[in-house]
DNA sequence: AAGAATTGCGCAATAC
DNA sequence: GGTATTGCGCAATTCT
């Protein structure tokens, strides 16, 4: 509920070389609500592997958190991402000087082990809340299916009920009538009632 | 339901100029649920607009869509969007035609006006969507709430209709004893309930 | 202080 | 053809 987040402003600096993949989508044919959110194995989890993209950076633009890229010439990539490619670009090295903006800010290498584990984590993370979310808002679609229904035979049974007394104090009234007629006495109806 | 989206299989094939962007997000502070859904016109929808990114491209590699990237040196960007850079950078023009793996398939100029604008409409219908979908979740949530409350005054209602059945049951028997003792006759109670 | 959980966003595939 | 949906990964934030 308390999303103060101030967005992300991401600026794409390498003059040349900006290009930063990105993408590297897979197959996520495999829904399956069972799995333990484990981290998608090489082909496992959808079928062909995704590959790409080693993007030379995108530093967001923030006051709190803009971050520059220094795509360091470590190209060893080793994880299944970004698996071919970025051969060339490291204009940055001679580019983002001039035209990188906030220069002060932590740098982050897209092609780190480490990056790509705190990513693959963060991917695990959010289609397990997302899979809760989904859960969720079926949970609360029944439960409103449900109490729908209840609520509709709560309605009927309100309905007998109210008639049976309108059946009873009709009867209880003519009753009175003929008490009245042979004797006015007991009148405890009324004030039970 | 139906989800057989295969997942995409992105490759990344510019050998060189491989990189492509992606992104350039841009800060979104304004959730605005009235707002229209307008194109995030420069500095509006967040602050600082985006930039970035032209992308060599990314070609999926399905049996049913891959799409070679076929970057032409139509770096005229139009966009809002990478509003600078991409300067220089139509490697592919010599590196991918020996790289290029399914030559045969559609080719999707990411820097084309056309592309941005397909990427652009899409992503307000995106966001129209998940808007709508957010919309939809609440309902059902205070839906289930009413619900929920009208159900408890139901049961109350029910409650207390009951109660006042026994005690008119309970009248009634009381009369009818007193009514045996005078004399036994009409016995309608018990046919009519 | 660090990792997990959330959430907005854009992309691409696909449903309509 | 175009819009609407939906899964996904990223990054910023928030929660623990």
């Amino acid at each position: 509920m308390s999303d103060s987040r101030v967005s992300s402003v991401i600026q794409e600096w390498a003059y040349p070389g900006q290009a930063h993949p990105h993408h590297v989508s897979t197959n996520h044919l495999a829904q399956m609500d069972m799995m333990p959110y484990s981290q998608p194995q090489g082909p496992a989890r959808g079928g062909s592997d995704e590959k790409g993209a080693e993007q030379v950076m995108g530093l967001s633009y923030l006051p709190y958190n803009s971050s520059c890229l220094i795509n360091p010439p470590s190209v060893g990539s080793t994880n299944r991402h970004q698996s071919h490619a970025h051969t060339q670009q490291d204009f940055s090295s001679f580019l983002l000087p001039t035209l990188r903006a906030p220069v002060n800010k932590r740098s982050i290498n897209k092609n780190s082990t480490e990056y790509r584990l705190r990513r693959e984590r963060n991917n695990v993370a959010v289609r397990k809340s997302r899979d809760k979310a989904r859960r969720r808002v079926l949970l609360t679609q029944q439960r409103a299916q449900e109490l729908q229904e209840e609520n509709q035979k709560l309605q009927t049974r309100i309905g007998q009920l109210t008639q049976e007394m309108d059946t009873l104090k009709h009867i209880l009234s003519q009753r009175r009538m003929h008490a009245a007629e042979e004797g006015p006495a007991e009148s405890d109806i009324q004030n039970q009632i």
